[in-house]
DNA sequence: GAGACTCACATTGCATGCATTTCCGCGATG
DNA sequence: CATCGCGGAAATGCATGCAATGTGAGTCTC
């Protein structure tokens, strides 16, 4: 039984696709934390074998998805508010290094230019009096490229790695969050914050401002601390999210 | 053929063991930066199968020793100066979110013993005007507690892993390097220094000061980056440390 | 003599076989 | 009625087989 569906080539597909394969299911909530995944049933489910799975298992323990058991295997992992709290403080902390090395670094205009035309274009998205849904799609699109300009602009394939390993952790990616204030009234001032700091972080960088861009950093992540916050005070609005089956509020699995 | 040499159970045993055979092997010099590591040799020196040499090997990549290759395969990474310098950096960043959050909790009395207990012995290790090599393996082992102590006092699972993983990078552990002041004749001095450090953080947590912990923490991995420009400054140094042979000081391989 | 092509070989990635261990349900027993 | 022990079945970890692909040497050509 080799492949009988989409046989795309490349060199790791059969783990990429058992990878991104498991990962939806987790976040999905198929398969529900605190429980082992079962190596045949992915095999059954996923079309692969059991070898890449295995492989993509090892991977997503990396990524925090599933940790190691006790006696072999790997079990879905549950998180607590703090542990989605703490993630977001890690990236924080990480991002603003990035902010410091990047603004000691004194780039040149020709450096910053990527930066500086998103965050003009990001202008124009949240200048709009009312944004749609398409307007908050088009924010997260943007939003990520300056969280990955940012650490580009810091010039240290290290530091990238730090920062993107902490920005994989489950909803502590920049841009965790955001969709639910499409259907929010205040959902605007949100990003209209979000985007002053953005702002201030590009000032700080381009003038050289080591320690304010990496306070102005850290404390944008806090922009997702409180969007964290906000989303855990109404369940009504984790269900139905992606890995939302994932948090545990109150700790004890059964 | 099945492990002609030490049957030693364990669940994960022979992926344990190809993983310290291949840092081994890599640290020692013997798989030069920039090549391969080619499966069937490993399964031939390390006496396990390709499975577990190639979990291993997996694992070693996230740990930064090896990168996966353009065409499979891995390939052993080289360092430069500044890899080690910002992993140190990311090291120390995260250590001060450590110190920051053990702060700002407040530690009892009683939680701050182990720490305190260590910081007393560290103070009787490096109190002695003479430091014999034994002297600084007793340091060694007391720092790594010290911090281990200090990111557990955080009481933060995922800030843990955070660093631990940056520790994981090599050289950039807390006592990367220390060994060498062994032989040095202001040996000493710099481990006074850095006890001073460890006797104001320890001071910063218990106070509750968390800004002021940051700080330290981060300082204090910055004697790491001082014992680093000294060990490069002197390549004698390098030669036969292990790992010595990954440096590229000047980067471009052959 | 230098460079490009070709072809055989070694290696990788995936699939699968096998022994040991663990889990789960069932029955026995206090 | 609850708890303990036990047996079968499934799952894991490791080893190995197989096809596809990259590598490298040797040779041919300009």
């Amino acid at each position: 039984m080799k492949a009988m569906v989409a046989e795309e080539e490349g060199r790791g597909m059969q783990v990429a696709r058992a990878q991104q394969g498991l990962r939806e299911l987790i976040l999905a909530g198929e398969l529900p934390p605190g429980k082992r995944v079962s190596e045949p049933a992915m095999v059954e489910r996923l079309g692969v074998s059991r070898t890449p799975v295995r492989l993509a298992l090892e991977r997503l323990a990396q990524e925090g998805l599933v940790a190691p058991g006790a006696s072999g295997g790997f079990i879905v992992r549950a998180f607590t508010a703090a542990d989605l709290a703490d993630a977001i403080e890690v990236r924080g902390t990480l991002e603003g290094l990035a902010a410091r090395l990047a603004a000691e670094r004194r780039p040149t205009a020709g450096a910053l230019g990527p930066l500086r035309d998103c965050v003009a274009a990001l202008d124009r998205v949240v200048a709009q009096p009312v944004l749609s849904e398409a307007d908050f799609d088009e924010y997260v699109r943007l939003n990520a490229f300056f969280h990955e300009e940012l650490v580009r602009l810091a010039g240290s394939g290290v530091v990238a790695r730090a920062v993107e390993q902490a920005a994989a952790q489950p909803f502590a990616g920049p841009s965790a969050f955001v969709q639910l204030h499409a259907t929010e009234a205040a959902g605007r001032d949100t990003l209209v914050v979000a985007q002053e700091q953005h702002r201030r972080l590009l000032e700080a960088i381009s003038r050289g401002e080591g320690a304010r861009a990496e306070a102005l950093a850290a404390e944008h992540a806090r922009v997702a601390q409180r969007r964290l916050r906000a989303a855990l005070s109404d369940r009504d609005k984790l269900t139905g999210l992606p890995g939302g089956s994932l948090l545990r509020l109150a700790a004890a699995w059964p």
